[in-house]
DNA sequence: GCCAATATTGTTAGCGTTAACAGAGACGCC
DNA sequence: GGCGTCTCTGTTAACGCTAACAATATTGGC
């Protein structure tokens, strides 16, 4: 290992002119002779030198680096979210280092952004989508560059999200407009923003529709919860129309009511949300919301160049629209 | 943004020490005299101090960070791979810096390494799966310790895998034990390990049985392509058992048969690989193979550490034996 | 061909940390 | 009591880079 490679003196010395010009060349300056650039172009290539990050980090006091905090990201939301903001971060030269947490609770999150704040990131992304984050959130040091991602929309903090409510309205109200009475839901856990904003949707579509919204069937993402709510919904015969708050809970759901030899969609239609990949070879496939997390990762990265650049903090706001993606799981009722 | 934190100096200065006091105290030196620690860690706590990982990255040559390349870690394996080695990671102290690449040709890997390298990370995971890669890891430096996850076996670089072979065969050999004559074979990608293995362990069971493998349905890993597999081994009476490259592929055969009217297991059994978290809500449940996602992380990490603890580099391979995971989609054939 | 302006290059001084060495007490032993 | 040996602490010099300034070409206008 010992071996270190050529530092910056070392191809100034085989090109014959200072390291600063070599710098210079590094960072595109304008002021460089072309034949002098070249001629470091060329002795950076015969020695295979390299940059050395933590010695401009040191002197610029940032490294070219965004740290992500986000807790599972085994999930399909945060696990795509993350690897379109490695992708869009990789585009304008920024490493990812993440973060992962096993609570999101005030600690764990603090901990986290102080790892990162040690290696002098460039800036914060803290995908946060549950309640106990929020009161760390504000609590965090007020002079590096942070954005949120599916956070608590009531702080005063940068924050980009997917419009969680718009896209469970679309839902609700695609099984409305199929000619269903009322809609159940499966949600999410209570203390997840994604979840909180999809009842509201669906709450909103049926009391829009001057519906009661009937009750709620508490799931906690995973197709198992699915499955035991769809248990119950399979035995309650008044039950038409179903949308989940995720796509694992529809699978659960489905896999309960084909037990209970409730056929989906003749007898129960059936709609999710983010669109798995595998979601369209579901029995039947699934219709259902994709959230658009390259645009969220965008979104995000954006907000955060633009605060890293300009130095201004700013509490911004931004939302992604998803949207209905429509395959066989929603017929009408049969009368 | 402007306002750096407090230096070690200033740390010192309060505690009333010299700053290489401060470091010492910080790096668990044996030779400071208790007293003079706490009166440092005080200081520290008062000042809210946060050591700059870019200068003892600049002065060591080496930061607390990890780099890993990979390329879709939305994917299942891949993402749970990721997650893992982050958490065992950061036990150890260490950052993860997530480095995804488009392709894994000889390019992109190279380029992923050289960004991690310039930043000088301690050590590279590379979660290279495919042929293309095999090249490119063969030319890197030698002089920073690299693991590779899940590539090629016939290289002379330090891996860790999962045992494909034995899953395979595990999987074939249930279905064989279930009383079936043969077993199909939906692959994966014929460029990746992990296919090329599971059918290696797919064929081994055959031919130790004394049977001939039927022909391969070539597939890519996702459900689209299992659907079509799923297809044609539908309009053909004589097949009874199958087993997929992944959950994925499994999860479109089961839908292609569904709608042929084929009923699993009663007509065909199906077995999967990877367990992913919804296999147990498949209809019907799918019996599957489980890597440990866990242990490969945690092996690679430690194989990682050893090295650059020790500066050795050494081709040391590991492999992590799979379980079989025994659900409702297989049972013995119909006469 | 001369001067000012501009383009190009070089020099110097840190950034915050660790490593290597040096110094100052305290201790024990002959 | 002198002296080697610890234990603890301080001093100095890098690490490889960028920023600020200084110095030196080069150019254009007359």
């Amino acid at each position: 290992m010992a071996v270190h490679g050529p530092a910056m003196t070392d191809v100034a010395r085989l090109a014959g002119v200072s390291h600063q010009t070599v710098s210079r060349v590094l960072n595109g300056h304008p002021n460089v002779r072309e034949q002098t650039r070249l001629r470091v172009r060329a002795a950076i290539a015969e020695l295979g030198y390299r940059p050395n990050g933590a010695a401009r980090a040191l002197v610029t006091g940032r490294s070219q680096v965004i740290g992500v905090v986000a807790q599972n990201t085994t999930l399909y939301g945060p696990a795509s979210l993350l690897a379109a903001l490695e992708q869009t971060a990789a585009e304008e030269g920024f490493a990812v280092s993440v973060g992962s947490v096993r609570n999101l609770d005030h600690r764990s999150i603090s901990a986290a952004v102080e790892r990162h704040l040690s290696h002098r990131v460039a800036g914060i992304v803290v995908i946060a989508p549950v309640e106990s984050a929020g009161e760390a959130l504000e609590r965090l040091p007020k002079d590096v560059p942070l954005v949120t991602v599916d956070g608590d929309p009531s702080r005063p903090v940068p924050l980009v999200t997917v419009d969680q409510v718009a896209g469970a309205r679309a839902a609700t109200q695609h099984l409305l407009d199929a000619g269903h009475r009322t809609v159940w839901h499966v949600s999410g856990p209570s203390d997840w923003f994604d979840s909180v904003g999809r009842i509201d949707g669906w709450r909103e579509a049926l009391l829009a529709a001057g519906l009661v919204p009937p009750p709620l069937m508490p799931g906690d993402w995973s197709a198992a919860s699915g499955y035991r709510c769809g248990q119950m919904l399979a035995r309650m015969p008044e039950v038409t129309a179903v949308f989940t708050a995720n796509d694992h809970l529809a699978l659960g759901v489905l896999r309960a009511l084909h037990e209970f030899g409730k056929r989906v969609p003749d007898d129960i239609s059936v709609v999710g949300f983010d669109d798995v990949p595998e979601a369209a070879y579901f029995i039947p496939p699934l219709t259902t919301v994709r959230p658009d997390f390259d645009a969220v990762a965008r979104a995000s990265l954006q907000m955060l160049l633009t605060q890293i650049e300009s130095g201004t903090g700013g509490a911004l706001r931004q939302t992604v629209a998803p949207t209905l993606v429509s395959r066989e799981s929603v017929a009408p009722p049969r009368r």
